[in-house]
DNA sequence: CACGTCATTCTAATTCTTTAGAATACGAGC
DNA sequence: GCTCGTATTCTAAAGAATTAGAATGACGTG
């Protein structure tokens, strides 16, 4: 009768995991100061997510000389490849082609992205070792 | 100090919004049904979740002779626009050209797919009616 | 070693989402 | 017209997400 537990990062963890991609591992001070030049948000409340997103296996945490340092549990890569999965099945019936699609032509390409997905696409043909897709242990959270 | 209101569906919203995408303007009971050919659910609880999403801006109904007929007031290729933007700002640093990388990189397009994206490409350069983006009054929820 | 600073845990308020029972309304058919 | 089935509204429970105050802990500096 309740509402499922989610199974991707929420928008506000993704947030923090942001931080912690760019940065690498960090402690609780520096992820709230680079949080706030986004928006005002007070440390505890930074401290009560990373303390939920440990429990979801989102981050992890290694004892520093001063507190510990936090660090993320999933690497970008993985995440995308969940969260791209999610939103395809969602609305692109199941297929990555249609999303694709979607992006040329819905106009949400620059030109010179186009571009560059035309040479990405190219190599991509004629090199037939796609295979150095290395799937980082990828998801789970899907 | 609590959560912020939702500005896109929501998992539960977009089932019936596919439904509808899918079917056109329906009654409560076809939506049901079609929902339950996935999983167990409750009429009310559809109902329900109609409701909410009229006040959300997300359906209609028109008064039919028996109940109403309901729709989405979302074209699919909106939605899938504005959540696809989600989706870019929040992992690919709002560049959808790094999401289209994504694809072609982490090996979920088929071999078919890739195929079709080079023709959509192709015709995309040559013909320079790249214009015919038809922007459905897009978003908004965005 | 006391004090200030930074970090963490405990607690809790608030809203959203998901779920559905009970009650009610409405139109069709007998 | 009364009843049956479908549709809708009212009500509500319970977990998830977001926010942060208060209390507590840990450490280095003076």
């Amino acid at each position: 009768m309740p509402r499922p537990p989610s199974t991707h990062p929420t928008d506000g963890e993704l947030e923090i995991l942001r931080v912690l991609w760019d940065r690498g591992p960090s402690p609780l001070g520096i992820i709230c100061e680079t949080l706030r030049r986004e928006r005002d948000v007070a440390t505890t409340t930074v401290a009560t997510m990373l303390r939920v997103m440990l429990d979801k296996g989102l981050v992890r945490r290694k004892q520093a000389t001063r507190g510990q340092q936090w660090s993320a549990a999933v690497t970008q890569a993985a995440a995308a490849k969940s969260m791209v999965g999610k939103l395809v099945d969602n609305i692109f019936d199941g297929s990555a082609g249609r999303l694709a699609a979607h992006l040329v032509e819905a106009g949400q390409l620059t030109p010179a992205e186009l571009a560059e997905l035309r040479h990405l696409l190219e190599s991509n043909s004629t090199s037939r070792k796609v295979a150095k897709v290395r799937d980082e242990s990828t998801n789970r959270t899907s």
